[in-house]
DNA sequence: TTGAAAGCGATACCAG
DNA sequence: CTGGTATCGCTTTCAA
């Protein structure tokens, strides 16, 4: 067994508080007592203060956590997390904090235990999908958090962007590109697994809200130049992966004579689309393919796609949470988008 | 203030242990009397069983912590890092366990209190560099670990690859194609900031370890072919990232008249290095180019590298800490590695 | 400066 | 199946 701070104060003939003072609290005894106590420490093969302990006794841990939908090696899949990550890694290194990844199971009820037993001082909530419980959750254990879902509760901090704008900017796009025969493709669409083309009677049906707005903002600018909902064509994705993305297209025949255009909600699933086009054997640009996030594969393959500020986002997100706003109104920061055109989409090819 | 499991036993009318059983043991009381307790905390606000104090008693965190050198944001910097993350992350998931990420400070007595502090079951070590006091300080707390470094200790649990073997893989693949002149470009090499054409004597001058087995491995392979260590150019990066590697090229002029290749001790080197080549107008194959680790972004930049498993590494190590072998001999595993060769290396090009 | 005492919040053992 | 008791290892007033 390793020596306890106990141990160490009976060794040099002080008291428990002594020893503790020894390390944390310098200036609160002579540095000649606080030598000895730590050489014989160290001599003793005692390893500083117990962490956990410590946290108990303080009321502090000295970490976040970030929630994950799913898998937690998904979370390094998508390179927009990985961005996202990044951000949140730089604020919580700069407040001398670690990260504690934390992936939620799919059942409410075992992410809510995920949650519950999460050591941690705060939690930022990157997670998709079913937020509810969750946040719930993490209100219940009084802890504080920042969202990044699309639909902050009053009150609650939160970073992120206008979702149905930032997708409606790539619909216009295509739209001014003369498209109007056009594919939606997104993740698990109806959240049942469903793969292909899932039946969508309104896009209010989405459960999944980012999805939801996303393909809101598709369709209003198709809705504004006379495409109706009922006339798009949605494609579900078994997740958001470059190969599931793939997966979607090839299951259906997305060609020239169905659609000209392809509006994918995440860049991932866009780069997939391409491959399956491209090894389909259709020839560049006969079909327009958008994406969303811009993340670096993206300006590569020349995807024309909606950028949002994966870093900042992550960034923005952990620094509310180490520094919470006075103003609640500070609490809530709307993130800017843009469209970065590229050579994915062109002109409608006229057979 | 929440409640406290304290609380909830004296609103039912129970003691401690019951409700503590309601909890972590259902098997331990009736159902009955279970939902009655489990109702009443529900009702007070009672955020179950605090983690913290849980860990504390149990002596178990149920997290593993990952050890990064420098900024933690770099860690996600490198896709060779998230690869390796991805399989740590695999691997913890898979044992119910949570991921925490730490990053260790430039100096020694920082990084010691990094680790000191963190509240984890054991440790994946990472990070390169000076890991020798870092590595005493998680023994002195009595914790297991795994190394990937390249050169472990007898009896320490490791995964790796022969990195010296490796890289002379790719040197042969040069010497094979004809190439006398050229350039080892690596990050910091002397450890001491330099940039740009460090004075290097030996190899066995290179203070970090796998750098050092990269460089030598190349070296070897020259030296078979009769071009001693001062007859090779060493360059020296900032840092590991496509920027510097460029940057490290640019600062030099790698042309044709000087080197007809460059072995880069990693990729995302490697691509920089392809950038700077590229920019400077130098024609594609003018200089033949090697990475190490086969990031997926070397596929598709046409880069010819040796390819290390990443993902298994992180599985690999992570399942070495979870289900400690039984046999001292199996601790310490060897991942293979494979020389991928693409369209930045050929044969030397006459003037 | 130093130390004694009182927890932080929970779990495990063992008797009933 | 239930409850008392003894910690887990440390920090923090507050008095001396």
């Amino acid at each position: 067994m390793k020596p306890t701070l106990r141990a160490v104060a009976e060794a040099v003939g002080v008291s428990r508080s002594t020893v503790s003072n020894a390390y944390g609290r310098p200036d609160q005894l002579s540095a000649e007592l606080r030598q000895r106590i730590l050489d014989t420490a160290r001599q003793m093969g005692y390893p500083g203060p117990d962490p956990t302990a410590r946290s108990l006794r303080r009321g502090f841990v000295g970490a976040i956590g970030v929630l994950f939908t799913s898998r937690l090696s998904y979370a390094f899949t998508d390179p927009f997390a990985v961005q996202f990550l990044t951000g949140v890694a730089e604020a919580a290194e700069r407040h001398d904090s670690n990260l504690l990844l934390v992936p939620l199971p799919a059942d409410l009820a075992g992410a809510r235990k995920a949650v519950e037993n999460a050591a941690v001082d705060g939690f930022c909530v990157y997670c998709a999908g079913e937020e509810e419980g969750i946040i719930d959750t993490i209100r219940g254990r009084g802890l504080p958090f920042v969202t990044t879902s699309s639909r902050p509760a009053e009150g609650d901090r939160w970073v992120g962007i206008d979702e149905r704008a930032a997708a409606r900017s790539a619909a216009e796009h295509l739209v001014e590109l003369g498209h109007r025969r056009v594919a939606l493709l997104a993740d698990d669409v109806l959240c049942d697994g469903t793969v292909g083309r899932p039946r969508v009677a309104a896009v209010t049906d989405v459960p999944h809200p980012t999805t939801r707005d996303r393909l809101a903002g598709f369709a209003d600018a198709f809705a504004a130049a006379g495409v109706a909902w009922s006339e798009l064509t949605v494609l579900s994705a078994a997740d958001n992966t470059r190969a599931s993305g793939a997966a979607a297209i090839r299951a259906l025949d997305v060609g020239p004579e169905r659609c000209t255009a392809l509006l994918a909600c995440s860049d991932v699933l866009a780069l997939g689309a391409l491959d399956a086009l491209r090894a389909s054997g259709e020839e560049d640009r006969s079909v327009s393919v958008t994406g969303f996030d811009d993340i670096p594969e993206a300006a590569s393959a020349g995807l024309t796609t909606v950028r949002q500020p994966g870093e900042a986002k992550g960034r923005t997100a952990a620094d509310l949470l180490f520094d919470p706003p006075t103003d609640v109104s500070a609490g809530q920061i709307l993130l800017p988008t843009t469209l970065v055109v590229r050579s994915s989409s062109g002109p409608v090819l006229r057979s």
